[in-house]
DNA sequence: TTCATATAGGACTAATTCAGTACAGATTAA
DNA sequence: TTAATCTGTACTGAATTAGTCCTATATGAA
């Protein structure tokens, strides 16, 4: 399973909530209470995304965080950039200088950029403003399985 | 940085070292000194694939792993479904009974599909016969940095 | 000026996953 | 029968992830 963290699942249900309601700024607990997440990961949520550029943040009373664009300007992939680095699905595509030791007898490496750039392309089509529409309803599977992130915290107590 | 299991990126080397030589049946030990990685684990890499259809397994003296169909036919996709369960971003897409608690506020969850959908195309067509062919010489990028797997024993003691 | 409200930054802990190893058992060719 | 080889499972340490907490700083308003 190719997955991102929850940290950027988050962000996206967040990025989405700010999206919705035009009266900003808009504070973290605000968010919070909205979204219900807990308020210490949506603070360090939102912290990280304002220092991406993606958020302007507000200090001060009556301060809080707003889109630093529209909303149909900043991509899935902006967001997960944002919140991951880089899309690059092995540490051999990522760009920093090679400490990889299978460097001369490997094959793949150089294949991985072409898997990357497609799964790239494919985020970059994804814009917030279509992300905080209503999700299209798929007939091909029933409601009660179109969205499931599962707190921990939830797991073991059911 | 979205990212696949080292086990998964093991698995694909692996493979590609099974297309290039043609006397199968090969046996874990001979793979794993061919690709240099460690026998354990090229073993448990092996089993999985094996359990997954991919290779068919030989046992016995002189038995060993060999594809269970030509290269062509097996994608990327295929190695990743077959060591990472199938391609899904977030827990809330992966076909399971429902326990997200956000299911009746979050609009998120149905866009993922989308998402999923656009990943695993890209990867479905990538065949394996392409992954062992040498790779495309990448003119953006010097040579140095085109295939970078850190193990971590590898990466505190540089 | 002072206070309440917010974000900024970083340190910290617990839970989970990942990477890698080990071993006892089953199968098969020679 | 024996050696080679896969099978399955269990285990460990390390790394990552998830989440919390605390102190500092900025700002609007009384």
């Amino acid at each position: 399973m190719i997955r991102i963290t929850r940290e950027t699942d988050y962000g996206i249900v967040l990025l989405t909530g700010l999206v919705q309601d035009a009266s900003p700024p808009y504070s973290a607990a605000a968010l919070a209470k909205q979204c219900r997440l807990p308020l210490p990961m949506v603070s360090k949520v939102l912290k990280a995304l304002a220092r991406a550029g993606l958020l302007i943040s507000q200090r001060g009373a009556q301060g809080g965080y707003s889109l630093s664009r529209p909303p149909e300007a900043i991509s899935a992939a902006d967001i997960i950039d944002a919140l991951e680095g880089p899309v690059a699905i092995t540490e051999c595509s990522v760009g920093l200088p090679s400490t990889c030791v299978h460097e001369g007898h490997c094959t793949v490496g150089g294949h991985w950029s072409r898997i990357n750039d497609a799964i790239r392309a494919a985020l970059e089509k994804i814009s917030l403003l279509e992300l905080s529409r209503p999700a299209p309803v798929r007939v091909d599977l029933p409601l009660t399985q179109q969205r499931r992130v599962i707190p921990q915290s939830l797991v073991h107590s059911s």
